[in-house]
DNA sequence: CGAGGTATTGATATCTTTCAATTGGTGTGG
DNA sequence: CCACACCAATTGAAAGATATCAATACCTCG
């Protein structure tokens, strides 16, 4: 799914490019615009539909009894987000970067309405959902935070980088809570590790919104968990 | 999906039992017996099942680079497992208590092959996983070690404990490392966390194997994120 | 009964969090 | 256009939690 810092493993929740539309499904799908702050859904809210992200940043989001929140992921472009529970969304999901989705209808995932090959896309985007997933676990548990960033990163790059010379830059449409709140950390933390990973030459921070990385080399290093 | 430590949300993957097969699918499914110490399938093998889980418990890990393990989730009655990534199995799976499993043809996934209704179980199966995974997720970054523990000793006795008088009992199938590995923690924090447990009258160990709630509250109250 | 793996317990080290203060960035109104 | 205010990010010091290293106790199985 979404972000999953494993680089080393399979590239997150995208839709296979072979399983294109080939010919219109039953219901049209939708497209959609989300601005930033905005909400697609809500935790609770009747899921009525599903959605393919086209463009633009998304939060998922879950709130604990203790008021605190969890980040879930981060959905990127090519993402498929709003996997229903039973009827209803389990997570918020919140635009942090314009963005622009397309919506399927969610009864298109019950048998003899919609196209069989919609359900099919579906079925295997949760499937690859799954394994990306677990892959986040491994990350969650036994990296550091030094690790987590870093992969973090890593896998941000990859998916929406830009090349610039021989580096690459990306931003970070997201806060540093948002970030800490995905790979289980504290603000202070990722920002101290930021920090490190600055001085030590490997990325360099604009406006800490914008990271360019200097040496992907290291960073990929630093990734890897070390014994 | 399988053991995954979040009382406070949805049960995990079983199948709604409304959807139970109400007519033989066009591929019969398989039964199979699974002895302890082997696998029902390696991370890399070819996909050619999934299976639901009648009886016994499952282990399913993954090998990081480094050589450590990381224990994915414990696969419990009721539980579909073997969800492939692309036609690969992305997990180890082996039987850590006498098991036996249905087997269904891997290509009742694919378009036309298999009877719709077996894809829509597998489909809301993968999809009741998904949540679970997210609930989990909440576990592993935001839970001191005493609140995974209580919360993973929560799940397992409420899917396999059985009451005695007042308490209720439960065996544990797998190792002490399998539980740290789930958790994210090591052998001696979890041994540490269950001797206090015990020390606290919350608990009792026979045979290290075996575990006897004696005061629920106590444990339901020591797995909720204090503040 | 003995051997070997598994679990527990203890002492110490390491990492991350927490608390607190400071700096930096952004937007608004004078 | 600058100044202020507010929120986000960084930095520092100390506390707390878990990991690591090491030793001992406990099962289980030949």
């Amino acid at each position: 799914m979404y972000v999953t810092l494993s680089n080393e493993f399979s590239p997150a929740t995208r839709l296979p490019e072979i399983s294109r539309p080939r010919r219109a499904p039953a219901a049209a799908p939708q497209r959609k615009q989300q601005a930033v702050g905005t909400h697609l859904f809500r935790e609770g809210d009747i899921a009525s539909n599903i959605y393919e992200i086209t463009s633009g940043v998304f939060r998922l989001t879950r709130v604990l009894e203790n008021g605190r929140r969890q980040v879930i992921a981060f959905g990127l472009p090519g993402d498929i987000i709003g996997f229903p529970n039973d009827t209803l969304h389990h997570t918020d999901c919140e635009a942090i970067a314009p963005a622009e989705v397309i919506a399927y209808r969610r009864n298109a995932l019950d048998a003899f309405e919609g196209s069989q090959e919609t359900q099919q896309r579906i079925l295997h985007a949760a499937l690859r959902e799954i394994s990306a997933m677990q892959d986040h676990f491994m990350m969650l548990s036994h990296k550091s935070a030094m690790e987590k960033v870093a992969s973090f990163l890593i896998t941000l790059v990859q998916r929406t980088g830009t090349p610039i010379g021989n580096y690459t830059t990306c931003t970070l449409p997201m806060s540093r809570a948002d970030i800490a709140d995905f790979l289980g950390l504290t603000v202070e933390t990722v920002s101290r590790v930021l920090t490190r990973l600055r001085k030590e030459n490997v990325i360099t921070l604009e406006r800490t919104k914008t990271v360019l990385i200097r040496d992907m080399e290291a960073l990929a290093l630093a990734s890897q968990v070390g014994d």
